[in-house]
DNA sequence: ATTCATGCGGAGACTATCTCCGTTTTATCA
DNA sequence: TGATAAAACGGAGATAGTCTCCGCATGAAT
């Protein structure tokens, strides 16, 4: 009997509840594509079909629940710079990461308040803690120093704020290709002094 | 007896309504330099010592009581970019402006939506109508492309966008040199080709 | 089938934005 | 100086969004 509850002390999750959630998930993603990050959280509670409290349950804060919706687009973009590391020389690997970011940003597949929770709240910049972005970026900018195609002093940091930024002044028709300039620009202006 | 009447179709501005709105101004300028941008309204009305709806009378919404606050500095960065011009070679100047540009967000002198009330709404960015603020480093790349030491393709804007990206992400204590460190790689980065 | 813990919905508390109307105040003129 | 008319006022309350909490419902485990 005793050896019975303890192996059981890990009650399974409820079906429903799992299934709310990612129905909450699913609207918010739809809401902030059309609406931008303000869209209204009982708004999107209605759409997934259940009430405030149930979505509150869920994720207790705004900021929670984009950082649970694009969570998975945090993680491909972690994903993809490991990826570039491993087929592409250095410098090209970082580029590539980088139009990649822009391109996420582009399609609505990421947005800017979902880096902010990630890297840009005091506490987590001011401890060091900078996420799988900030590690992705981190790896990438060391392997382009490490070959000699990146000035020595760069901070990877550096240059993600300013694609985290970018993405805050997303909304004009020619925005990709003024952060594609931008990325060019950036890279170039990281390469070592001749 | 006409001609009086048609001398003073312009009545003189209230007095009171001036002072109201100079009140209003300083008590938002106090409010978004302590709490941010999202300061609430009824409580700069209530630092003015005026009602709400003399508030949203000298201001209809939060961006053009921003607008308002934030003038001034806006022409100061671009009464600067022309000081600048008069006496720096033009790289430097373009350098020194936007390095100003940084300084200015580090002291809450400006802020982001300020800025982005003059460059960032879509309309205006698609009109092609910058402000001063565009119009500012525009005069300094083009200055510093004529005299060779900027490539011939960058535009000013882009170079805009950057800074004001940057200036949304100003939220923890070494942000102002990792500012400074970016303006020195967009110049760098903006050099001609060799 | 029963038990118990998890999870639910949504009314209503709370807060900020914003409007609008009766009242007050000021500029102008005679 | 007093009268007039327009400008400007204040703030109660409408509106909308965030968020809580409690009685009820549901699902996992036995």
């Amino acid at each position: 009997m005793a050896t019975k509850r303890s192996q059981s002390a890990a009650r399974k999750p409820r079906t429903d509840a799992q299934r709310n959630r990612e129905r909450v998930l699913e609207a918010a993603k739809e809401a902030f594509t059309r609406l931008g990050a303000n869209a209204s959280l009982d708004d999107i509670a209605k759409q997934a079909g259940v009430g405030p409290g149930t979505l509150y349950r869920h994720f207790p804060t705004r900021d929670a629940l984009i950082e649970a919706v694009y969570r998975a687009e945090v993680e491909k973009l972690a994903a993809a710079a490991r990826d570039f590391a491993e087929v592409m020389p250095p410098l090209e690997a970082l580029r590539a990461w980088m139009l990649l970011f822009v391109d996420h940003i582009a399609a609505k597949q990421i947005i800017a308040p979902a880096l902010n929770t990630l890297v840009g709240g005091p506490s987590k910049l001011y401890e060091g803690s900078r996420g799988q972005i900030g590690g992705a970026i981190d790896t990438l900018v060391k392997r382009a120093i490490e070959s000699g195609e990146i000035r020595k002093d760069l901070d990877p940091f550096d240059l993600l704020r300013a694609l985290i930024g970018v993405s805050y002044v997303a909304s004009s028709p020619d925005w990709q290709q003024s952060a594609k300039r931008l990325v060019d620009i950036l890279i170039t202006g990281s390469r070592p002094a001749k």
